[in-house]
DNA sequence: TATTTTATGAGCATTTATGAACGATTTTGC
DNA sequence: GCAAAATCGTTCATAAATGCTCATAAAATA
């Protein structure tokens, strides 16, 4: 018979593995009653270990596995929009700005709306299409290949794209931010273009919600004090934005 | 049987992929009611993965490049269906092949969609639109400054990314055709990008329907010599043809 | 050993998910 | 513009799943 919490960490991991379970199947493969399989769901949803349902649970996706590009637009709507707005406000007249792709620089395109004279840049078709009915700015495309997964373009042609140019300011968006593995994606040739934009780009503003903090992506981008701002939302923890600053990174909480 | 939760997810995931799909079709597809399917497609709708209709659920994913302004002003609708035909036929499996902005290579790229294994690159937003769902066919985008008018990307970093590949066949369109004054287009930069089509191409095959003989635009692209194939429809004139022909021009009637 | 704490499973009231029924609403066909 | 058909939202019944309580057993502590 297994102790409790060895019992939890192995339902964790047949949850994970067989991406769901049901709670009749648990407490047959443990050997334990439906409470108690409950009990160890309900403590394992909790910890953010896997999603109950009725039923049973279903395994987390994690940050290796990209959702569709519309189904992360619905993760933390709310909050992202309050990044997009502050970085909006960052924007002047006369700037050249740079958008990567993303729900967050998608909700950032639609504020700019009602911007004139700023020359914007993407690698997003997404961003694009939000932006290419308005006449109010010069808009310009980063070619490439295109990531089916993000709407993105990537790749050689698109390095070689943002080499010719230098920008203001680089509105990039990322999978895993962490204090120890800095800026990671989990595509590593999506990772390289936005190393790419790093480099053009005079100030790089990283805009992430909360949920990024901790996240580890297979690739990585940069060290995090490589990014010039950082602009979050108020679910991040204080620790975090003060190891941050510490690093000379300039954070605003939205 | 499907948790709740997981049901969710797939007909999100289902309508996405169809674009489209019916509450019956729904319900038969995950086996419940109507009654289940419409609670869950409510959901979805709050959420904003999906837009609800009368009978189903459209998806919002689609990233629409309406290329119907540009359509309305097709003529010589059916003769440049034909046109794309044969330039179709033209493509074998395993080429790299340039597709140009234009009427006619929009109605090429629909005839693509049967091919597979086959590298694309474009410069017309509405080619990329019409194609970026098909999976069979590597897609790159050639960047640049997008022009309103005809939806395509110019300029020196479209030229800059065209000179970093090479392509087995380049589709081209153009404005005028003519005897004396070879291949010219209303708009210098555009005229620029396309020479450098002609640069990068082993093959260059020229697509224009009857109308565009005897035309002169602004801006030269290049001689009629330089061309590899033409494909023009039946409308064209013998003498024309000849003449080409002479210039060691390979000439297709749709 | 005695006592307290913790984990577990069974019983039961409550909640949830679901499908069917039916009137209301929208679309379609003429 | 109207009638028929299709689709929708609401209500209700039901079966399954859940949360809660409590008794008991096991483990930890004194």
């Amino acid at each position: 018979m297994l102790f409790e919490e060895e019992r939890k960490r192995q339902i964790m991991l047949y949850v994970n593995e067989h991406q769901r379970a049901s709670v009749q199947e648990l407490g047959e493969v443990f050997q334990v009653s439906e409470s108690t399989v409950r009990r160890d769901l309900k403590e394992l949803e909790e910890s953010n270990l896997l999603k109950r349902t009725h039923g049973g649970a279903v395994s987390l996706q994690n940050v290796n596995f990209e959702p569709s590009v519309i189904e992360k637009e619905d993760q933390f709507r709310e909050e992202k929009m309050e990044i997009a707005r502050k970085a909006c406000e960052m924007i002047s007249e006369g700037d050249t700005v740079l958008l990567d792709a993303g729900t967050t620089t998608l909700h950032l395109a639609r504020e700019m709306r009602s911007l004139s004279n700023v020359r914007v840049i993407t690698n997003s078709m997404i961003v694009l299409n939000e932006l290419k009915d308005y006449r109010g700015l010069e808009l310009s495309m980063v070619g490439g290949l295109l990531r089916y997964e993000t709407l993105a373009f990537v790749g050689p042609m698109a390095e070689t794209a943002l080499e010719m140019v230098r920008v203001d300011k680089a509105f990039v968006a990322t999978n895993g931010l962490d204090l120890e593995e800095g800026i990671t994606t989990p595509n590593i040739i999506e990772a390289a273009t936005k190393r790419k934009m790093f480099q053009i780009a005079k100030e790089v503003i990283l805009l992430a919600d909360h949920s990024k903090i901790g996240k580890v992506g297979y690739a990585k981008v940069a060290d995090l004090s490589e990014i010039d701002h950082l602009i979050i939302d108020a679910g991040a923890n204080d620790h975090f934005i003060d190891q941050l600053r510490k690093q000379g990174v300039s954070v605003t909480i939205a």
